[in-house]
DNA sequence: CGACCCCTGCGC
DNA sequence: GCGCAGGGGTCG
């Protein structure tokens, strides 16, 4: 579910835990937490240092990078959460968790606070890291963050494929951030045809395509997200950014610019939605 | 690189 | 009952 603005809300809403002792906290389900050890091993099974969770430290800094959230702890450990298609982070001061299916862990806080993760179908869970090192170690293998990506910075990273732009766009390792609806939307903004040859692409689309995934990425955040279904921010409530879409979702459907009927095909495994007018083909590439 | 899998819930 | 859903890891 979550893309960068979704995950870039929840990071923004969870600054008041900043500073604050963690007291405890409760692994409901061991499996969606990955331990790293100090010898780089991954473990999805067994006991978790208490140390690891935080608990006893404090976040002393929130990060993201792509869909990727970090809490950086005062012990010098750091959390990753990843939250896949239906993962949420909560903050709330009730004691009992509100809707308390799918919460998998929850950390207590000494000011009376809870923090949860909660994911339906466990696509996503935390990466457990013992060192700063190793965590920037995982996240260097992560592409540039889309959020202020510059034409340079995407002339760079589209010209290691010859894949259309649209898989590009999805590859974390080549630009970090931009899920399904937004590689979606920002081609749209941009004018560009899904199937276009990423290292194909002319300059000038570069420059605009970058120009748009800042825009689309920066209007979604103002509006706290895409909720399709499950996205909800810290506290609980949905975005809007969704009312916003001009080809997400919509195939079939006229296009908001032009009137031409949108079309849609799958591009690996994702549904992708285009205007044929608005988006022309950049040679004749473009398949069916 | 693409194919396939992980998992639950919802709408048709 | 089936197909589909914002992601991503692993396999061949």
């Amino acid at each position: 579910m979550p893309e960068l603005p979704e995950v870039e809300t929840i990071r923004s809403g969870l600054e008041p835990i900043v500073g604050v002792e963690i007291r405890d906290c409760r692994v409901r389900r061991r499996d969606v937490v990955r331990d790293q050890w100090l010898d780089n091993s991954v473990h999805r099974r067994g006991p978790i240092e208490p140390g690891s969770l935080l608990v006893g430290a404090s976040v002393v800094r929130l990060e993201r990078k792509g869909k990727q959230l970090a809490l950086i702890g005062s012990n010098g450990r750091v959390i990753v959460i990843q939250l896949g298609m239906s993962g949420q982070v909560g903050l709330t001061s009730a004691t009992k968790i509100p809707n308390a299916k799918h919460v998998h862990i929850v950390w207590i806080l000494r000011n009376g606070q809870r923090m949860f993760f909660r994911d339906t179908r466990r696509f996503g869970g935390i990466v457990l890291y013992r060192t700063l090192k190793a965590h920037e170690h995982a996240w260097s293998r992560l592409g540039p963050d889309a959020l202020n990506i510059s034409t340079k910075d995407l002339q760079r990273a589209l010209s290691r494929t010859q894949r259309a732009i649209k898989v590009a766009l999805l590859d974390q390792h080549l630009l970090a951030g931009v899920g399904n609806i937004y590689a979606d939307e920002s081609l749209f903004d941009a004018g560009i045809n899904p199937f276009c040859i990423s290292d194909a692409l002319e300059h000038k689309q570069v420059v605009r395509l970058a120009g748009s995934i800042r825009k689309i990425l920066a209007r979604a955040i103002k509006a706290r997200g895409s909720t399709l279904r499950d996205y909800r921010d810290t506290d609980a409530q949905p975005g809007s950014a969704q009312l916003e879409h001009m080809v997400y979702a919509r195939a079939g459907q006229p296009c908001l610019v032009c009137g031409t009927t949108l079309r849609s095909t799958r591009m690996a495994q994702r549904i992708t939605c285009w205007c044929p007018r608005c988006q022309p083909a950049c040679t004749e590439q473009e398949s069916e």
